[in-house]
DNA sequence: CAGGATCCAAATAGATACTG
DNA sequence: CAGTATCTATTTGGATCCTG
């Protein structure tokens, strides 16, 4: 309950090895891995990472997706402080999600990913077949 | 002794923007983040970054994972090629477990989503107090 | 248009108990 | 030690209907 107004900003943990054995690290990355983990997240995050975008503009650019994972996937990502979201009182109805500043900043480490999974997904694609059989 | 597999090197689909339009990769990283964005598997691979590890230690080592879970994982890690797995007919058994060329290469961006983890966790922790009401 | 509310199916995870 | 086999609890996602 108490608002508690440490001296924030950029005085994090310190750079350390991914070490499943700190446990303070490790809990925030399950944390984070729960957000960016989910099956549309990133996709959200890295179309918004091309500008603004409404939520039909929204709808239609991530495939498949449908309109309650959407609004659900929206809603945590602005929890998070990593989307925010404006309502244009309007009829009919506008609302436009945009990236937060600490949401680009996810763009980057999901931009290596993403450059991995290119890179690298048929190489996994191959491996699948050997494991599953001849 | 596993150095089987070259790494495979780079002749990639071409570098590209994070593109959700691009179907062919959307569904690339729809499947890696699947493997990666499970609740264990990078704690695990991780771990293994540090070096070979066996059953037993890996359960120590990452922190509330249950047998079953420990056995799946590793299982899709292997499948997926990022992992081998290695038995020593002995008694009692002993099963070693280390990353492949490929899975050290999934090191860097595991990394890179780290160290945002650590850098930016306290963001989204008062951001979440902040939305969740003050 | 942008959702909220429901209901239901499927995927995931945990807790045992048992075994070579 | 390193699993497998079950059974159950929880989470998650999709489909559908409704509204300002």
């Amino acid at each position: 309950m108490v608002t508690q107004a440490q001296p924030l900003a950029t005085k994090p943990l310190a750079k350390r090895e991914p070490d499943p054995a700190d446990h303070t690290t490790c809990a925030v990355m399950s944390d984070i891995l729960n957000r960016i983990g989910d099956k549309w997240s990133v996709m959200i995050v890295g179309r918004l990472g091309h500008g603004t975008k409404r939520f039909s503009e929204l709808k239609r650019a991530v495939e498949g997706i449908s309109q309650r994972m959407l609004t659900l996937t929206l809603r945590n990502l602005e929890r998070d402080g990593l989307v925010v979201r404006t309502v244009y009182p309007e009829i009919p109805p506008r609302v436009e999600y945009k990236l937060t500043p600490l949401g680009e900043t996810l763009l980057e480490p999901i931009n290596a990913l993403w450059d991995w999974a290119s890179v690298h997904g048929e190489d996994i694609a191959r491996a699948r077949e050997r494991y599953d059989g001849p």
